[in-house]
DNA sequence: TATTGTTATACTCTATAACTATA
DNA sequence: TATAGTTATAGAGTATAACAATA
């Protein structure tokens, strides 16, 4: 069930006039960047469509969760938390803030820094929306068994953080 | 050691004044999507330094990689199966034809392809190439069992085949 | 009529340098 | 001096529409 078949080596290969009718992608299938960007792009494909009523993208998404469940917290433990660039998050903050989603108070003790806080309607928004997060990706991977899912949720996580 | 946390409901919050010292990301964590994301752009960020020295992002090692284990394989086959788009597919393959490592030779039986096909140079760059992103990718998943890396590559393949 | 490969182009995402205000 | 937030901008990646040549 979890074999893997033996990547071919490069020098094998085909007569040099034959057409292919299977491409063979064997030894990509080893490499878990690859499977790993394969799945994400596979799992986001679906997460455009169905967040696109809630005028959320992965990023927005990701970073409204965020601050729904950290309130007060500030751009640079965004940046640090989800691995952004400061320069990217300040427009997303400001579509985020003029759409009455989130508001900015200043920090308690820090005078350059800006809590973020999700308004009511943000924290609205983001229950119906994490729901449809959640669904969407129970569907997707669907083929796996809670067990399995909780595995890779674990195994993932052991690469990146 | 597969446990997985409960994710907190958005509308637990702290105090409105209270400042952030750990941001909480239990709910991210139980997305596929984020995981998987996350995990491909750690092993992408060692990828790109790796194979820089062989000229080869990641598509391009994608697709030299599919060239040499596929001679023959047309553009129309590789869009296909890397799930890229055909009009960003003509630049690459235009330059990887002038670095010399592959050669485009007329489709035994369709007039309108083209077979590709990685050329000596572009296969003894990818046996090097391929050899370095399997070490670069063990490195990354080093807190990972062989058997644990195996059911990993196994169950991502599972949600994007 | 459908498909392969191509061109042109637009849009999004990501990255870098430099500035200000505060610590 | 270092850090938070910001601005401007450049670069890479991804997307759509339309075309010529061939099936």
């Amino acid at each position: 069930m979890t074999a893997v078949k033996k990547a071919r080596s490069p020098k094998v290969a085909h007569a040099s006039g034959s057409a292919i009718d299977q491409v063979d992608t064997t030894y990509l299938q080893t490499l878990m960047g690859y499977n790993a960007r394969r799945a994400a792009l596979s799992i986001i494909e679906l997460f455009l469509e169905r967040l696109a009523p809630y005028g959320l993208k992965p990023v927005d998404f990701s970073v409204m969760s965020t601050i729904c469940h950290n309130p007060g917290v500030t751009s640079r433990q965004l940046c640090a938390t989800l691995n952004l660039l400061p320069p990217n998050l300040v427009g997303l903050i400001q579509s985020l803030e003029s759409r009455g989603l989130i508001e900015r108070k200043p920090h308690p003790h820090d005078g350059r820094a800006v809590g973020l806080h999700a308004t009511p309607k943000g924290q609205e928004l983001m229950v119906q929306a994490e729901r449809t997060a959640t669904e969407l990706e129970i569907e997707k991977t669907a083929k796996l068994t809670p067990a399995q899912r909780k595995t890779l949720l674990a195994l993932l996580q052991k690469i990146y953080l």
